[in-house]
DNA sequence: CAGCTTGAGTTCCTTGAGGGAACCTCCGGT
DNA sequence: ACCGGAGGTTCCCTCAAGGAACTCAAGCTG
């Protein structure tokens, strides 16, 4: 499978899709925010083929998603988030916010999210970083930015 | 490549993934949210096999996302977000947020976002939908919900 | 009416990524 | 010296992505 390549495109969805827009990568990504930090682990609570585990790995680690460290003398390692890594899990909170909404039918979401601020369970709610306003797609007007494409 | 089955998780990422996990989805949706709403535009735009291209759209139609619809008397089709693709956005403007930062490099974001409300070049940010207090990963403590695996 | 055009797919073939299982290696413990 | 476990690597097989050619229906053109 040739896949195309979308990190070239002039398209900052593209490029984070060429960071983890394979559908093991949030997943991985969820794991290691929870813990779940050692290959072992992780192969084990996914289920993924160990090669492709190894080939996701490499890859979050080259774009600096995740770091590599070792955590015994003998050759152990463990991935954790950097501070990159650690901003793209908003990505994943929005993903359970619309999964509860739209996809947990009957049953209800499998976990609850309980904020530290107000101690209550809540959920994730688009804001303009400006105005504090809500922002979605239609609050919105695209306009051409610098690194436009020619 | 036998690909496993996301949506049979109990966990509202993995089923997201099953709607929109794979790379072409969401540039498709970001198309069709900009008005490229033709088989052959989306075509022409994205650089997308036909083939995958339909597989796509049909998927997106199948969970929802998307609502094919005449639009002549001739059998001519175009593709527009139902509410439940329309608050997948959301998700596409975090991966905007999340591109522009850590992506983007010395030539800047390829397009700005004005917010309606204030009138400013803004990005998204994520707040508590209760108390309106900013929340990360780090501000919130997963709780099983009535939904979790037995 | 015959033929052309256009949008929207469908078919077919080739390539290569994902799955799965077996294998390897390094190192500390006994 | 042997065992065992973490962290991969190698191998083969299958099936999805790419790409180009083909089809089909409806309107338009002469």
């Amino acid at each position: 499978m040739q896949r195309t390549n979308f990190g070239e495109m002039a398209c900052s969805i593209a490029r984070t899709l060429d960071v983890i827009g394979e559908p093991w990568s949030p997943l991985i990504l969820r794991d290691v925010n929870v813990g779940l930090t050692r290959f072992e682990q992780l192969q084990a609570d996914l289920g993924i083929s160990r090669k492709v585990l190894t080939e996701r790995l490499n890859h979050l680690v080259a774009h600096g998603v995740l770091e590599r460290r070792p955590y015994d003398r003998r050759p152990r390692f463990e991935y954790v988030l950097t501070e990159k890594g650690t901003e793209l899990v908003d990505l994943l909170m929005v993903m359970v916010g619309w999964g509860d909404k739209w996809l947990a039918g009957e049953a209800g979401p499998p976990v609850l999210y309980r904020h530290h601020a107000c101690g209550q369970i809540s959920h994730v709610e688009l804001r303009c970083a400006h105005c504090g306003q809500p922002m979605h797609a239609s609050d919105v007007d695209p306009l051409a930015g610098p690194g436009a494409a020619t």
